[in-house]
DNA sequence: AAAATGCTTTGACTTAAGTCAAAAATAACC
DNA sequence: GGTTATTTTTGACTTAAGTCAAAGCATTTT
């Protein structure tokens, strides 16, 4: 557990609060409340009053949307050092999706209305949320794009090219989800993620040997998810 | 064609410039540029580089993606006072998406850095440019949540309860986009909605005459669009 | 007004992906 | 270490929605 010091010093490491100075950080630290979650507890419900948002201290967080069937479609998985539920922050509406936690979790919570009242007088903070915010949103309508245009396979090359991106091009990459949440993040289920797995190996285009993935022919799987 | 001292008198309508005195407003005016578009000109490509964002003053406005097979599918419409692509202007990335003008269109420009400039003097429009964002990033998980659990005659229903309620609630409503538009708003085609207006017809739900629509049943609408 | 262009509907067909269920494989737990 | 759980894969089936194409309407345009 951070005290206050430390906290106001761990702050200084998310993107958002780059270029505060040390008072600032120490304001910030005030109004922040630490929380922790055991593994698949919830954090708030899709619907509920939004009460503040989050910085990830340690643990993940998976957010979502869940349809009226029990479906569920992953929007976002989240580290160390990440931040969620800004939208809610600065619009005031309830929360759009749902929150649990993966594994224990330790956040940073942020109370709305003290959160905002130091945004007017650290217009820093608001010019790094709205390059944030930005980059939240062409996120999202990417993936509006890749529901719309792509079929399964094509999303799933996609997604094994960004992980490899992320692991610096490696061409082996460990899958870091179970592949019931990766389909849920592809907007599909399971059974056909599976389907789609055997597809790119049949295909000759990767080999899969549990969440161990080998990219064969990354110019293949560029063109297929072209 | 206003010129500058209009421009800034008009500027103040818009919901991001709320809140600036009449010398921000004249600085910001500086800065504008006005363009006039054509009906079906093409304001500007996906993936092209972003050079500044986009109110309007006149017109409408399309905002799109394109599949590899020519499909499209819209994310907005824009229409007087609406402002768009502030995502590229802050995240600094291409276009993520496709403009074009639906009628006669008069934008009124700002180029990106000498905007972001004005953000650092006049952090008010930053607060509000973040609340703005906020709701388009929830609009846009919603199109997420729509597509990936609800069936076309689900999402028809939701829109046209959607649009009665900007309507005031009337259960007579005129479709204000051509069914074509509409469907690529829905995330399908003509074809798909035709027969998904059919259904909600045959169910007495709705009756349909060309682009007037009457809601015979909200509470079913209701439920179906769950 | 006629012609041309564009939009909408309908029909027959195809297909990707979901459902359900059972077996196989992993992982978790006493 | 062996027994529960949970995940993953596979098979047979269903279905929503896309494709292609033609016909029917409606709007412009000259």
């Amino acid at each position: 557990m951070l005290n206050r010091v430390d906290l106001s010093n761990w702050l200084q490491s998310i993107v958002i609060f780059q270029g505060l100075s040390a008072e600032q950080l120490t304001n910030l630290a005030q109004i922040a409340q630490l929380q922790s979650f055991e593994k698949n507890d919830t954090i708030f419900y899709q619907g509920s009053e939004a009460t503040g948002f989050f910085v990830i201290q340690a643990g993940r967080v998976k957010v979502f949307k869940l349809g009226a069937n029990g479906k569920e479609r992953i929007l976002h998985l989240f580290k160390k050092c990440d931040y969620f539920a800004e939208v809610p922050a600065f619009d005031g509406k309830s929360f759009p999706a749902s929150a649990i936690a993966l594994a224990y979790t330790e956040l940073i919570f942020f109370p709305r209305l003290a959160f905002l009242d130091l945004l007017h007088q650290y217009p820093a903070i608001a010019i790094n949320m709205l390059k944030s915010l930005a980059h939240h949103s062409r996120k999202l309508a990417q993936m509006v794009e890749d529901i719309s245009f792509k079929d399964v396979p094509q999303r799933l090359a996609a997604y094994l090219l960004d992980l490899s991106d992320r692991e610096f091009g490696a061409n082996v990459i460990t899958l870091d989800v179970t592949k019931t949440q990766l389909a849920a993040s592809l907007g599909t289920i399971s059974a056909t993620l599976s389907r789609a797995f055997s597809r790119l190996s049949d295909q000759g285009l990767i080999t899969i040997n549990g969440l161990q993935v080998e990219l064969l022919d990354r110019d293949r799987l560029e063109d297929i998810s072209s």
